[in-house]
DNA sequence: ATTCGATTAGTTGTGCTTTGTTCATGAATG
DNA sequence: CATTCATGAACAAAGCACAACTAATCGAAT
């Protein structure tokens, strides 16, 4: 599923008089709330979804994997989402 | 970051004429959206967000951690989130 | 403001998974 | 069209998922 496809889910969800725009801009003010919040709080809890988390990685040594040179990988941050056991219902 | 706090955010971010009702009708449309998306293709590409996935595992070991008495965990399925690097941008 | 059913967090131990490095290329997205 | 993403290579250590069960938290309903 792609973007488009997840918009026009929104607008069925939302009603026949949301147009494709304002499902489009509800999809854009959740992302954007999601990523705002994880950004200030560290954390985004949304009860039968999931967690999204800030997580840390130390610097560490890599490689290079075309030349097989060690590297040094710098500490990093990226975002981690805990799925909720309901997300996880159902799926094959 | 809780739902209710989301639902703020998401209304700031569509406009004053939006109440917190259709605020969060919209964070439920788009999760709900994302949920079937998932169940259904396997994946939900959201560019500039991130990628949910579903990931599986096969059977293994563990351990009840109350009495520490091995037990099978059966093969289960999850769904994993691959951040994209604009969601990563800015991250303390 | 309160209630309470539903969901999540936490506990230990261990083995599997993820991550990130560079870089070229092509595909997909918006 | 500009931007993002996926893919692949080798590698290894950090990180994480899970078990059963109880305590804690959340949030929809009142």
């Amino acid at each position: 599923m792609n973007k488009a496809q997840l918009i026009e889910s929104i607008q069925k969800a939302l009603g026949a008089e949301t147009t494709k725009k304002h499902a489009g801009e509800a999809l854009e003010a959740v992302l954007d709330g999601i990523t705002k919040g994880v950004k200030k709080d560290g954390n985004v809890q949304l009860i039968g979804f999931g967690t999204f988390k800030v997580s840390s990685r130390a610097a560490r040594k890599g490689r290079n994997p075309k030349t097989g040179e060690a590297m040094k990988i710098k500490a990093s941050k990226s975002v981690r989402f805990v799925a909720s056991s309901n997300i996880k219902k159902g799926l094959k």
